[in-house]
RNA sequence: GCGGGCGUGAUCUAGGGGUAGGAUAAGGGCCUUCCAAGCCCUUUGCCCGGGUUCGAAUCCCGGCGCCCGCACCA
């Protein structure tokens, strides 16, 4: 039995994640989490948060997963998703159906021969939304924050940059989803667009400490992130800092920070929206090397593809560098004894044109009207330009949530031995672990029982998930609790009758020491913040 | 989507045309003063559908799922 197959048990068995709908022979790329998994889950999006809410001060929405057609056609996924792809099995490649159609032939333009073999390659699950409005479930969250930019940009008082993060669902149609949790029909996304002005990046370049072990030319190099933004191995300094703090992310998930690298996608592997884009991969025993998060230079290209679409400015503005711009202003009193109630529309029409080189009679075209304008009815005034509007650039970070909390499960899995028997635990960090505690009576004791419950009570409304548990010896306890990485126990014992102290047992050392039982809660509370803390202090 | 292999309780596995067995886990009880102890009792299963047959978990066909290879992977 592989790692994988070992882990597959233990979140089946314990309840962290397994295959959905296995009653009627399950559903490829469908898998629910159980109670311990919807637990560890949300810890992660509350780390996550933490990271990008909390820390960055990003704003966080929420936005629908059904998508109307229009928005996935303007973004460019209806074009760069729906594709028949023709495959030739004798040249063993593929190609756009349409590009080789010869008729109503699909024909090999490698060896000539008719193409029987085609697959549909659309990716995503089309809906109906009502009786005939045609809709998409997204395959991404972010079309939700561009769509609703002006929005955004208002309620931050238009200050860039500025981000907007989303955790959600997205939904892409596998053709075949292998690789169990790693390629899902339906996963968790969480995604962050940061929104900036390409002239002005406002980038404090001291965040960029530390070094990354970076793809290049295939080969794993540790590199200082300055240094790859000098040399131009990442494009811009932005881009390197969001690469930083998702690495960051990642580590503070727990996984493995040997088993983590950098690679930048190549031309032919990007995205129909990405301009530079990162991969943060993790390392699989079952499957390689993963991504798990892919941090995209979007560039100004969704904005700019939703205003045209959809005729709504998604610009932002810019203080201006005092450019001088020319415009006309009507002479209302001029212009008003001579047209009367017709003076308010020739002031609009007047207002919009292009100012003549030289003041001179204008003639105008006022609803069907000709309408000549002498010379004094209006004023050519130079005005500085104060804002400039330009439509923002895009960095954007997203995460798989669903092969993340695989790999906090792959990398915190230990087997080792305890007695001569196999012993198996799971080292998560205390923040990320489901059940921060477990509280047992050391015997099965009335006495002890009742303040084993009590404890167990405070601690629940002091906010921790805890687990009370009485049956069978207290090794097996610590057993259970160590499998499903527990970080602590708490266990009441014949002394806390005598002095009102309980022991606590760390999981990764066995060790105990005895507390006051009045302070438990504090005291498991201030070792989980403490250690939350701890990240952002290097 | 193509080719090959596989599908037995929650997990791991034995068997195999005639009442499906074990281990682990789980539940109840006894015992138990710190790391999966012991004893007694108990619950859960042949992926689904069709065919062959007196009788199918077993053989055949189809579906679904999993694994491997090819392809695909915004």
């Amino acid at each position: 039995m592989d790692k994988y197959e070992k882990i597959m048990n233990l979140a089946k068995r314990r309840g962290f994640i397994y295959p959905s709908f296995e009653i009627y022979g399950g559903a490829a790329g469908l898998y629910s989490y159980g109670p311990l998994g919807t637990l560890l889950k949300e810890n992660v999006k509350n780390l996550w948060r933490y990271f990008y809410v909390l820390n960055e001060g990003f704003i966080e929405i929420d936005t629908p997963t059904l998508t109307p057609f229009e928005v996935l056609k303007a973004s460019g996924h209806v074009d760069e998703f729906t594709d028949l792809k023709a495959f030739c099995k004798k040249c063993k490649k593929s190609y756009k159906a349409e590009d080789v159609k010869r008729g109503d032939k699909l024909v090999c333009p490698s060896c000539g021969g008719e193409i029987k073999e085609t697959s549909q390659m659309n990716l995503m699950f089309s809906t109906i939304l009502g009786e005939d409005r045609k809709a998409f479930l997204r395959p991404e969250t972010a079309q939700g924050i561009f769509t609703d930019f002006h929005l955004l940009y208002r309620f931050v008082r238009e200050k860039m940059p500025f981000g907007v993060a989303q955790i959600g669902k997205g939904y892409r149609n596998e053709i075949s989803p292998r690789q169990g949790v790693i390629r899902l029909r339906e996963f968790s996304m969480a995604e962050v667009e940061v929104f900036y002005d390409p002239k002005n990046m406002n980038m404090d370049p001291s965040n960029l400490k530390g070094e990354l072990p970076l793809v290049v030319d295939g080969e794993v190099k540790k590199m200082d992130l300055k240094e790859a933004v000098e040399k131009g191995i990442i494009e811009h300094p932005a881009l390197a800092y969001h690469i930083l703090l998702a690495y960051k992310f990642m580590v503070a998930c727990g996984i493995d920070d040997e088993k983590i690298r950098v690679r930048k996608h190549r031309k032919d592997e990007l995205a129909h929206y990405a301009k530079e884009c990162w991969d943060i991969e993790s390392y699989s025993e079952r499957f390689g090397w993963v991504e798990c998060v892919g941090i995209a230079d979007r560039s100004a290209y969704d904005l700019t593809a939703h205003t045209k679409a959809s005729g709504v400015d998604l610009c932002a503005s810019r203080r201006g560098e005092g450019r001088i711009k020319k415009k006309i202003v009507a002479k209302l009193n001029v212009l008003g004894p001579i047209f009367k109630e017709l003076t308010g529309r020739i002031k609009e029409e007047l207002e919009k044109m292009e100012p003549p080189a030289e003041k001179k009679e204008i003639t105008l075209d006022v609803d069907g009207k000709k309408i000549v304008i002498p010379e004094d009815g209006y004023e050519i005034v130079e005005e500085k330009e104060s804002v400039e509007r330009f439509i923002p650039h895009v960095i954007e970070p997203s995460f798989g949530i669903d092969r993340i909390i695989y790999f906090i499960l792959e990398h915190s899995y230990v087997e080792t031995e305890k007695r001569g028997e196999k012993y198996n635990l799971l080292r998560l960090p205390a923040y990320i672990a489901p059940i921060k505690a477990g509280v047992f009576p050391l015997v099965n004791d009335d006495r002890l029982c009742k303040i084993a419950k009590e404890i167990e009570r405070e601690m629940r409304l002091e906010g921790l998930q805890v687990f009370y548990d009485d049956t069978g010896s207290i090794g097996r306890r610590y057993a259970r609790m160590d499998e499903i990485g527990t970080p602590f126990c708490i266990t009441v014992d014949f002394t806390t009758l005598e002095d009102d102290t309980v022991t606590v047992r760390y999981r990764d050392t066995t060790e105990q020491e005895r507390i006051k039982r009045k302070d438990v809660p504090s005291f498991i509370k201030n070792q989980i913040s403490e250690s939350l803390k701890n990240i952002f202090n290097d």
